[in-house]
DNA sequence: TAGATTGTTAATCGATTAACAATC
DNA sequence: TAGATTGTTAATCGATTAACAATC
Protein backbone atom coordinates (compact mmCIF):
# COMPACT_ATOMS: atom_id res chain seq x y z
CA UNK A 1 0.00 0.00 0.00
CA UNK A 2 2.33 2.65 0.87
CA UNK A 3 5.79 3.03 -0.47
CA UNK A 4 8.49 3.51 2.23
CA UNK A 5 11.39 5.55 0.85
CA UNK A 6 14.83 6.65 2.29
CA UNK A 7 15.34 5.21 5.60
CA UNK A 8 12.68 3.14 7.18
CA UNK A 9 12.40 1.87 10.23
CA UNK A 10 9.96 -1.41 10.04
CA UNK A 11 9.21 -3.53 7.12
CA UNK A 12 5.60 -3.77 6.26
CA UNK A 13 4.25 -6.70 8.55
CA UNK A 14 1.37 -8.29 7.19
CA UNK A 15 -2.17 -7.94 8.87
CA UNK A 16 -1.74 -11.54 9.29
CA UNK A 17 0.73 -11.23 11.67
CA UNK A 18 -0.53 -8.33 13.81
CA UNK A 19 -3.85 -10.03 13.93
CA UNK A 20 -2.29 -12.90 15.81
CA UNK A 21 0.08 -10.83 17.89
CA UNK A 22 -2.21 -9.77 20.75
CA UNK A 23 -3.46 -13.77 20.80
CA UNK A 24 0.44 -14.80 21.56
CA UNK A 25 0.46 -11.81 24.68
CA UNK A 26 -2.54 -13.47 25.60
CA UNK A 27 -1.65 -17.03 25.86
CA UNK A 28 1.76 -16.20 27.35
CA UNK A 29 0.13 -14.20 29.93
CA UNK A 30 -1.66 -17.78 31.18
CA UNK A 31 1.75 -19.04 30.77
CA UNK A 32 3.16 -17.16 33.52
CA UNK A 33 0.04 -17.18 35.39
CA UNK A 34 0.85 -21.07 35.42
CA UNK A 35 4.28 -20.53 36.32
CA UNK A 36 5.59 -21.87 33.54
CA UNK A 37 8.73 -19.96 32.15
CA UNK A 38 9.82 -21.66 29.06
CA UNK A 39 7.87 -22.50 25.76
CA UNK A 40 9.02 -24.23 22.54
CA UNK A 41 7.48 -22.86 19.26
CA UNK A 42 6.11 -26.48 19.18
CA UNK A 43 4.58 -26.79 22.49
CA UNK A 44 2.59 -23.43 22.39
CA UNK A 45 1.59 -24.56 18.80
CA UNK A 46 -0.28 -27.67 20.49
CA UNK A 47 -2.06 -25.30 22.79
CA UNK A 48 -2.63 -22.47 20.26
CA UNK A 49 -3.95 -24.59 17.51
CA UNK A 50 -1.21 -23.42 15.07
CA UNK A 51 1.77 -24.77 13.34
CA UNK A 52 5.18 -24.62 15.54
CA UNK A 53 6.35 -23.01 11.45
CA UNK A 54 3.99 -20.14 11.87
CA UNK A 55 4.88 -19.29 15.00
CA UNK A 56 8.73 -19.24 14.68
CA UNK A 57 8.02 -17.63 11.00
CA UNK A 58 5.64 -14.50 13.39
CA UNK A 59 8.02 -14.16 16.18
CA UNK A 60 11.07 -13.46 13.65
CA UNK A 61 9.25 -11.19 11.87
CA UNK A 62 10.86 -8.69 14.88
CA UNK A 63 13.22 -10.09 16.33
CA UNK A 64 15.14 -13.81 17.30
CA UNK A 65 13.04 -13.75 20.91
CA UNK A 66 14.36 -17.54 21.23
CA UNK A 67 17.56 -19.52 22.20
CA UNK A 68 18.11 -22.70 20.20
CA UNK A 69 17.64 -25.45 21.94
CA UNK A 70 16.13 -24.22 25.03
CA UNK A 71 12.93 -22.06 23.51
CA UNK A 72 11.21 -19.00 24.29
CA UNK A 73 11.71 -18.03 27.67
CA UNK A 74 7.87 -16.81 28.82
CA UNK A 75 8.64 -13.67 30.79
CA UNK A 76 10.72 -12.28 28.31
CA UNK A 77 8.84 -12.58 24.98
CA UNK A 78 5.75 -11.45 27.00
CA UNK A 79 7.51 -8.04 27.68
CA UNK A 80 8.77 -8.11 23.75
CA UNK A 81 5.42 -8.61 22.27
CA UNK A 82 4.17 -5.95 24.85
CA UNK A 83 6.66 -3.39 23.24
CA UNK A 84 6.09 -4.17 19.99
CA UNK A 85 2.15 -3.68 20.45
CA UNK A 86 3.22 -0.72 22.23
CA UNK A 87 1.50 -1.77 25.31
CA UNK A 88 4.67 -0.97 27.66
CA UNK A 89 3.64 2.28 28.75
CA UNK A 90 0.35 4.44 29.54
CA UNK A 91 -2.20 5.31 26.53
CA UNK A 92 -4.62 7.70 27.49
CA UNK A 93 -8.16 7.27 25.49
CA UNK A 94 -11.78 8.48 25.31
CA UNK A 95 -15.44 7.01 25.08
CA UNK A 96 -17.46 8.98 22.68
CA UNK A 97 -21.25 7.84 23.05
CA UNK A 98 -22.45 6.68 26.78
CA UNK A 99 -24.93 4.34 25.54
CA UNK A 100 -24.57 0.71 27.16
CA UNK A 101 -21.85 -0.35 25.00
CA UNK A 102 -20.21 2.94 25.74
CA UNK A 103 -20.59 2.03 29.56
CA UNK A 104 -19.54 -1.41 29.43
CA UNK A 105 -16.16 -0.52 27.96
CA UNK A 106 -15.88 2.10 30.37
CA UNK A 107 -16.31 -0.75 32.80
CA UNK A 108 -13.96 -3.34 31.41
CA UNK A 109 -11.50 -2.96 33.72
CA UNK A 110 -9.07 -4.78 31.62
CA UNK A 111 -7.90 -2.10 28.97
CA UNK A 112 -6.83 -0.82 32.36
CA UNK A 113 -4.22 -3.46 32.52
CA UNK A 114 -3.03 -3.09 29.40
CA UNK A 115 -2.46 0.32 30.11
CA UNK A 116 -5.21 1.97 28.44
CA UNK A 117 -6.27 4.70 30.56
CA UNK A 118 -9.70 6.45 30.35
CA UNK A 119 -9.27 10.00 30.63
CA UNK A 120 -13.29 10.84 29.29
CA UNK A 121 -16.58 9.91 28.61
CA UNK A 122 -18.90 11.91 26.73
CA UNK A 123 -22.60 11.94 25.26
CA UNK A 124 -24.91 14.24 23.64
CA UNK A 125 -27.84 13.56 25.72
CA UNK A 126 -27.87 16.42 28.62
CA UNK A 127 -29.69 13.76 30.87
CA UNK A 128 -26.63 11.77 30.83
CA UNK A 129 -23.99 14.57 32.09
CA UNK A 130 -23.00 14.25 35.63
CA UNK A 131 -23.82 10.90 35.51
CA UNK A 132 -21.16 8.84 36.97
CA UNK A 133 -18.92 6.41 35.24
CA UNK A 134 -16.06 4.40 37.50
CA UNK A 135 -14.11 7.80 38.81
CA UNK A 136 -15.04 9.89 35.66
CA UNK A 137 -18.37 11.42 35.22
CA UNK A 138 -20.18 11.95 31.70
CA UNK A 139 -19.46 14.94 30.09
CA UNK A 140 -20.75 16.77 27.31
CA UNK A 141 -19.34 16.44 23.48
CA UNK A 142 -18.32 20.09 23.47
CA UNK A 143 -15.69 19.24 26.19
CA UNK A 144 -13.91 16.72 23.98
CA UNK A 145 -11.45 19.02 22.41
CA UNK A 146 -10.27 19.91 25.88
CA UNK A 147 -9.91 16.84 27.36
CA UNK A 148 -8.29 15.44 23.91
CA UNK A 149 -5.80 18.16 23.83
CA UNK A 150 -4.88 18.59 27.34
CA UNK A 151 -4.00 14.32 27.50
CA UNK A 152 -2.68 14.67 23.93
CA UNK A 153 -4.99 11.68 23.38
CA UNK A 154 -4.94 9.81 20.46
CA UNK A 155 -7.57 6.71 20.78
CA UNK A 156 -11.09 7.00 21.08
CA UNK A 157 -13.53 4.51 20.93
CA UNK A 158 -17.16 5.46 18.52
CA UNK A 159 -19.86 4.04 20.51
CA UNK A 160 -22.66 6.50 19.13
CA UNK A 161 -25.26 5.30 16.66
CA UNK A 162 -24.24 5.41 12.77
CA UNK A 163 -25.43 8.25 11.56
CA UNK A 164 -23.13 10.87 14.00
CA UNK A 165 -20.30 8.62 13.33
CA UNK A 166 -19.21 9.98 10.23
CA UNK A 167 -19.43 13.95 11.24
CA UNK A 168 -18.09 13.10 14.98
CA UNK A 169 -15.23 10.98 13.63
CA UNK A 170 -14.14 14.15 11.58
CA UNK A 171 -14.09 16.31 14.42
CA UNK A 172 -12.39 13.43 17.15
CA UNK A 173 -9.78 14.12 13.80
CA UNK A 174 -9.62 17.55 13.73
CA UNK A 175 -8.51 17.76 17.57
CA UNK A 176 -5.32 14.91 17.38
CA UNK A 177 -7.54 11.79 17.91
CA UNK A 178 -5.51 9.63 15.21
CA UNK A 179 -6.59 6.04 16.36
CA UNK A 180 -10.53 5.27 15.95
CA UNK A 181 -11.98 2.23 17.45
CA UNK A 182 -15.29 2.03 15.32
CA UNK A 183 -18.39 0.42 16.65
CA UNK A 184 -20.65 2.21 15.01
CA UNK A 185 -21.89 0.27 11.98
CA UNK A 186 -20.48 2.26 9.32
CA UNK A 187 -16.68 2.08 7.48
CA UNK A 188 -15.23 5.05 8.48
CA UNK A 189 -13.05 7.38 5.32
CA UNK A 190 -10.29 8.66 7.13
CA UNK A 191 -7.56 10.32 6.20
CA UNK A 192 -3.59 8.53 6.04
CA UNK A 193 -2.30 9.28 8.73
CA UNK A 194 -5.58 8.05 10.86
CA UNK A 195 -6.09 4.17 11.87
CA UNK A 196 -9.14 2.50 12.23
CA UNK A 197 -10.33 -0.70 14.00
CA UNK A 198 -13.30 -1.89 13.21
CA UNK A 199 -15.29 -3.68 15.73
CA UNK A 200 -18.93 -4.89 13.92
CA UNK A 201 -20.70 -6.65 16.28
CA UNK A 202 -24.04 -7.59 13.94
CA UNK A 203 -21.09 -8.51 11.32
CA UNK A 204 -19.54 -11.13 13.79
CA UNK A 205 -23.37 -12.31 15.02
CA UNK A 206 -24.16 -13.05 11.11
CA UNK A 207 -20.89 -14.83 10.46
CA UNK A 208 -21.36 -17.10 13.21
CA UNK A 209 -25.04 -17.40 11.96
CA UNK A 210 -23.53 -18.44 8.84
CA UNK A 211 -21.47 -21.00 10.00
CA UNK A 212 -23.78 -22.89 12.67
CA UNK A 213 -26.76 -23.17 10.43
CA UNK A 214 -24.88 -23.87 7.23
CA UNK A 215 -25.18 -27.78 6.21
CA UNK A 216 -22.57 -29.80 7.31
CA UNK A 217 -21.54 -33.10 5.76
CA UNK B 1 -9.59 -29.38 7.36
CA UNK B 2 -12.94 -31.89 7.31
CA UNK B 3 -13.24 -34.39 4.70
CA UNK B 4 -16.12 -34.05 3.10
CA UNK B 5 -16.93 -37.69 1.32
CA UNK B 6 -20.00 -38.71 -0.94
CA UNK B 7 -22.66 -36.32 -1.71
CA UNK B 8 -21.87 -33.24 -0.73
CA UNK B 9 -24.14 -30.05 -0.79
CA UNK B 10 -21.00 -27.15 -0.53
CA UNK B 11 -18.10 -26.79 -1.14
CA UNK B 12 -15.61 -25.45 1.37
CA UNK B 13 -16.16 -21.37 1.29
CA UNK B 14 -13.21 -20.12 2.57
CA UNK B 15 -12.81 -17.72 6.00
CA UNK B 16 -11.85 -15.26 4.08
CA UNK B 17 -14.81 -14.83 1.88
CA UNK B 18 -17.35 -15.44 4.72
CA UNK B 19 -15.47 -12.71 6.50
CA UNK B 20 -16.77 -9.93 3.71
CA UNK B 21 -20.46 -11.48 3.40
CA UNK B 22 -21.63 -9.53 6.05
CA UNK B 23 -19.83 -6.33 5.00
CA UNK B 24 -21.61 -7.09 1.17
CA UNK B 25 -24.77 -7.64 2.94
CA UNK B 26 -24.19 -3.91 4.95
CA UNK B 27 -23.35 -1.87 1.74
CA UNK B 28 -26.34 -3.44 -0.29
CA UNK B 29 -28.58 -2.48 2.71
CA UNK B 30 -27.25 1.50 2.34
CA UNK B 31 -27.28 1.39 -1.20
CA UNK B 32 -31.27 0.40 -0.95
CA UNK B 33 -31.67 3.25 1.71
CA UNK B 34 -30.78 5.71 -1.12
CA UNK B 35 -33.12 4.07 -3.72
CA UNK B 36 -30.05 2.58 -5.87
CA UNK B 37 -31.66 -0.53 -7.81
CA UNK B 38 -29.03 -1.81 -9.51
CA UNK B 39 -25.23 -1.39 -9.46
CA UNK B 40 -21.88 -3.39 -11.47
CA UNK B 41 -19.00 -4.93 -9.48
CA UNK B 42 -17.07 -1.78 -10.26
CA UNK B 43 -19.07 0.74 -8.57
CA UNK B 44 -19.35 -1.17 -5.22
CA UNK B 45 -15.78 -1.86 -5.40
CA UNK B 46 -15.32 1.86 -5.41
CA UNK B 47 -17.10 1.83 -2.19
CA UNK B 48 -15.82 -0.86 -0.48
CA UNK B 49 -12.13 -0.45 -1.57
CA UNK B 50 -12.20 -3.79 -2.89
CA UNK B 51 -11.14 -5.02 -6.46
CA UNK B 52 -13.97 -5.60 -8.80
CA UNK B 53 -12.30 -8.76 -9.40
CA UNK B 54 -12.78 -10.01 -5.71
CA UNK B 55 -16.32 -9.01 -5.59
CA UNK B 56 -17.18 -11.03 -8.79
CA UNK B 57 -15.12 -14.08 -7.50
CA UNK B 58 -16.80 -14.17 -3.73
CA UNK B 59 -20.41 -14.06 -5.12
CA UNK B 60 -20.00 -16.72 -7.35
CA UNK B 61 -18.83 -18.84 -4.74
CA UNK B 62 -22.91 -19.01 -3.89
CA UNK B 63 -24.02 -18.75 -7.52
CA UNK B 64 -24.07 -16.18 -10.34
CA UNK B 65 -26.42 -13.30 -8.95
CA UNK B 66 -25.82 -11.10 -11.93
CA UNK B 67 -26.68 -10.00 -15.28
CA UNK B 68 -24.12 -9.17 -18.24
CA UNK B 69 -24.17 -5.88 -19.56
CA UNK B 70 -26.45 -4.69 -16.39
CA UNK B 71 -24.20 -5.79 -13.14
CA UNK B 72 -26.44 -6.61 -10.00
CA UNK B 73 -30.12 -6.46 -8.46
CA UNK B 74 -29.36 -4.44 -5.52
CA UNK B 75 -32.83 -5.65 -3.25
CA UNK B 76 -32.12 -9.26 -4.76
CA UNK B 77 -28.52 -9.79 -4.14
CA UNK B 78 -29.47 -8.58 -0.62
CA UNK B 79 -32.32 -10.91 -0.36
CA UNK B 80 -29.47 -14.00 -1.50
CA UNK B 81 -26.46 -12.94 1.00
CA UNK B 82 -29.28 -13.00 3.36
CA UNK B 83 -30.18 -16.37 2.34
CA UNK B 84 -26.52 -17.58 2.39
CA UNK B 85 -25.74 -15.74 5.83
CA UNK B 86 -29.22 -17.54 7.02
CA UNK B 87 -30.55 -14.33 8.69
CA UNK B 88 -33.75 -14.72 6.26
CA UNK B 89 -35.53 -15.92 9.13
CA UNK B 90 -35.64 -16.23 13.05
CA UNK B 91 -33.06 -17.54 15.11
CA UNK B 92 -33.58 -17.67 19.13
CA UNK B 93 -31.04 -16.87 20.88
CA UNK B 94 -29.64 -16.69 24.75
CA UNK B 95 -27.44 -14.17 26.57
CA UNK B 96 -25.12 -15.39 29.72
CA UNK B 97 -23.75 -12.84 32.33
CA UNK B 98 -25.82 -9.59 32.46
CA UNK B 99 -23.28 -7.39 33.09
CA UNK B 100 -22.89 -4.34 31.34
CA UNK B 101 -21.80 -6.25 28.10
CA UNK B 102 -24.37 -8.50 28.12
CA UNK B 103 -26.85 -5.81 28.79
CA UNK B 104 -25.38 -4.08 26.12
CA UNK B 105 -25.90 -6.58 23.63
CA UNK B 106 -29.38 -7.08 24.50
CA UNK B 107 -30.32 -3.73 24.22
CA UNK B 108 -28.95 -3.81 20.47
CA UNK B 109 -32.09 -3.32 18.27
CA UNK B 110 -29.65 -4.37 15.17
CA UNK B 111 -29.78 -8.18 16.13
CA UNK B 112 -33.48 -8.12 16.30
CA UNK B 113 -33.56 -6.34 12.52
CA UNK B 114 -31.45 -9.36 11.33
CA UNK B 115 -33.75 -11.87 12.54
CA UNK B 116 -31.82 -12.60 16.11
CA UNK B 117 -34.47 -12.96 18.99
CA UNK B 118 -32.97 -12.90 22.17
CA UNK B 119 -35.21 -15.42 24.22
CA UNK B 120 -33.21 -15.20 27.97
CA UNK B 121 -30.36 -13.26 29.87
CA UNK B 122 -29.10 -15.52 32.86
CA UNK B 123 -26.84 -14.40 35.59
CA UNK B 124 -25.75 -16.10 38.42
CA UNK B 125 -25.60 -13.24 40.57
CA UNK B 126 -29.04 -13.21 42.86
CA UNK B 127 -29.16 -9.07 42.83
CA UNK B 128 -30.02 -8.94 39.45
CA UNK B 129 -32.74 -12.03 39.02
CA UNK B 130 -35.82 -10.17 37.50
CA UNK B 131 -34.46 -7.15 36.74
CA UNK B 132 -36.16 -5.93 33.45
CA UNK B 133 -34.00 -6.10 30.46
CA UNK B 134 -36.16 -4.51 27.21
CA UNK B 135 -39.24 -7.17 27.73
CA UNK B 136 -37.14 -9.41 29.67
CA UNK B 137 -36.14 -10.19 33.23
CA UNK B 138 -32.73 -11.42 34.04
CA UNK B 139 -32.79 -15.09 35.59
CA UNK B 140 -30.86 -17.61 37.77
CA UNK B 141 -28.26 -19.81 35.46
CA UNK B 142 -30.26 -22.68 36.62
CA UNK B 143 -32.64 -21.58 33.65
CA UNK B 144 -31.00 -21.82 31.28
CA UNK B 145 -31.74 -25.62 30.59
CA UNK B 146 -35.36 -25.37 30.33
CA UNK B 147 -35.48 -21.97 28.17
CA UNK B 148 -33.04 -23.64 25.77
CA UNK B 149 -34.51 -26.83 25.34
CA UNK B 150 -38.43 -25.10 25.23
CA UNK B 151 -37.39 -22.67 22.04
CA UNK B 152 -34.80 -24.91 20.81
CA UNK B 153 -32.15 -22.39 21.07
CA UNK B 154 -29.09 -22.79 19.14
CA UNK B 155 -26.90 -19.35 19.87
CA UNK B 156 -25.53 -18.31 23.04
CA UNK B 157 -23.86 -15.19 23.98
CA UNK B 158 -21.07 -15.78 26.52
CA UNK B 159 -20.72 -12.22 28.62
CA UNK B 160 -19.14 -13.59 31.38
CA UNK B 161 -15.56 -14.07 33.07
CA UNK B 162 -12.66 -15.90 31.68
CA UNK B 163 -12.20 -18.22 34.36
CA UNK B 164 -15.78 -19.27 34.37
CA UNK B 165 -16.52 -19.02 30.49
CA UNK B 166 -14.81 -22.37 29.96
CA UNK B 167 -17.49 -24.62 32.25
CA UNK B 168 -20.57 -22.92 31.53
CA UNK B 169 -19.71 -23.33 28.19
CA UNK B 170 -19.95 -27.20 28.13
CA UNK B 171 -23.03 -26.96 29.78
CA UNK B 172 -24.27 -25.05 27.16
CA UNK B 173 -23.35 -27.32 24.70
CA UNK B 174 -24.55 -29.73 26.90
CA UNK B 175 -28.19 -28.55 26.01
CA UNK B 176 -28.13 -28.27 22.84
CA UNK B 177 -26.34 -24.75 21.91
CA UNK B 178 -23.66 -25.33 18.93
CA UNK B 179 -23.34 -21.84 18.29
CA UNK B 180 -21.03 -19.81 20.81
CA UNK B 181 -20.78 -15.90 20.53
CA UNK B 182 -18.09 -15.98 23.15
CA UNK B 183 -16.70 -12.73 24.33
CA UNK B 184 -14.97 -13.85 26.81
CA UNK B 185 -11.10 -13.58 27.44
CA UNK B 186 -10.29 -17.35 26.45
CA UNK B 187 -10.52 -19.78 23.36
CA UNK B 188 -13.09 -22.61 24.25
CA UNK B 189 -12.14 -25.84 23.48
CA UNK B 190 -15.29 -27.44 21.83
CA UNK B 191 -16.54 -30.57 20.17
CA UNK B 192 -16.41 -30.79 16.29
CA UNK B 193 -20.00 -30.17 15.70
CA UNK B 194 -19.93 -26.41 17.67
CA UNK B 195 -19.18 -23.45 16.51
CA UNK B 196 -17.65 -20.57 18.03
CA UNK B 197 -17.14 -16.79 16.99
CA UNK B 198 -14.80 -14.92 19.48
CA UNK B 199 -15.25 -11.72 19.62
CA UNK B 200 -11.98 -10.36 22.09
CA UNK B 201 -12.26 -6.93 22.60
CA UNK B 202 -9.23 -6.48 24.75
CA UNK B 203 -7.29 -7.78 21.83
CA UNK B 204 -9.38 -5.76 19.30
CA UNK B 205 -7.72 -3.04 20.97
CA UNK B 206 -3.98 -4.20 20.83
CA UNK B 207 -4.16 -4.41 17.39
CA UNK B 208 -5.18 -0.66 17.36
CA UNK B 209 -2.47 0.29 19.38
CA UNK B 210 -0.26 -1.33 17.69
CA UNK B 211 -0.82 -0.02 14.51
CA UNK B 212 -1.78 3.42 15.72
CA UNK B 213 1.70 3.90 17.72
CA UNK B 214 4.02 2.02 15.23
CA UNK B 215 6.90 3.92 13.72
CA UNK B 216 5.53 5.07 10.26
CA UNK B 217 7.93 6.76 7.81
C1' DT C 1 -26.95 -4.25 -32.75
C1' DA C 2 -23.22 -2.16 -29.75
C1' DG C 3 -21.81 -1.42 -25.17
C1' DA C 4 -21.45 -2.93 -20.74
C1' DT C 5 -20.49 -6.05 -17.43
C1' DT C 6 -20.66 -10.58 -15.80
C1' DG C 7 -18.72 -15.41 -14.95
C1' DT C 8 -14.64 -17.83 -15.20
C1' DT C 9 -10.00 -19.24 -16.40
C1' DA C 10 -5.19 -18.14 -16.00
C1' DA C 11 -1.41 -15.44 -13.80
C1' DT C 12 0.34 -13.37 -9.81
C1' DC C 13 1.06 -12.54 -5.40
C1' DG C 14 1.41 -13.50 -0.52
C1' DA C 15 1.02 -16.41 3.40
C1' DT C 16 1.70 -20.89 5.43
C1' DT C 17 4.22 -25.06 5.90
C1' DA C 18 8.21 -28.00 5.51
C1' DA C 19 12.91 -28.80 5.95
C1' DC C 20 17.32 -28.31 7.75
C1' DA C 21 21.67 -26.13 8.90
C1' DA C 22 23.12 -23.27 12.76
C1' DT C 23 23.79 -23.16 17.54
C1' DC C 24 22.68 -23.08 22.37
C1' DT D 1 29.38 -33.48 23.88
C1' DA D 2 24.59 -34.86 22.28
C1' DG D 3 19.96 -33.38 22.02
C1' DA D 4 16.80 -29.97 21.35
C1' DT D 5 15.02 -26.29 19.15
C1' DT D 6 15.64 -22.08 16.91
C1' DG D 7 16.18 -18.96 12.70
C1' DT D 8 15.75 -19.05 7.95
C1' DT D 9 15.53 -20.66 3.25
C1' DA D 10 12.84 -23.24 -0.02
C1' DA D 11 8.43 -25.50 -1.38
C1' DT D 12 3.60 -25.48 -1.22
C1' DC D 13 -0.65 -23.87 -0.89
C1' DG D 14 -4.39 -20.62 -1.21
C1' DA D 15 -6.21 -16.16 -2.10
C1' DT D 16 -6.26 -12.10 -4.95
C1' DT D 17 -5.91 -9.92 -9.31
C1' DA D 18 -5.94 -9.69 -14.27
C1' DA D 19 -7.81 -10.83 -18.55
C1' DC D 20 -11.20 -12.00 -21.70
C1' DA D 21 -14.80 -14.73 -23.88
C1' DA D 22 -19.73 -15.20 -23.06
C1' DT D 23 -23.94 -12.84 -23.03
C1' DC D 24 -27.48 -9.72 -21.57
Amino acid sequence: MTIYEGTMEKKGISQAVIQRLPRYYRYLEDLMDQNIDRISSSELSKRMHLTASQIRQDLNNFGGFGQQGYGYNVKNLHEEIGKILNIDREHPMIIVGAGHLGIALANYTNFRKRGFVLRGIFDSNPKLWGEKVGDLKISPMEEIESVVKQYHIRLAAICIPKDVAVPVAEKLISYGIDGLWNFAHVDLEVPDHVVTENVHLSESLMRLSYRVFEERS
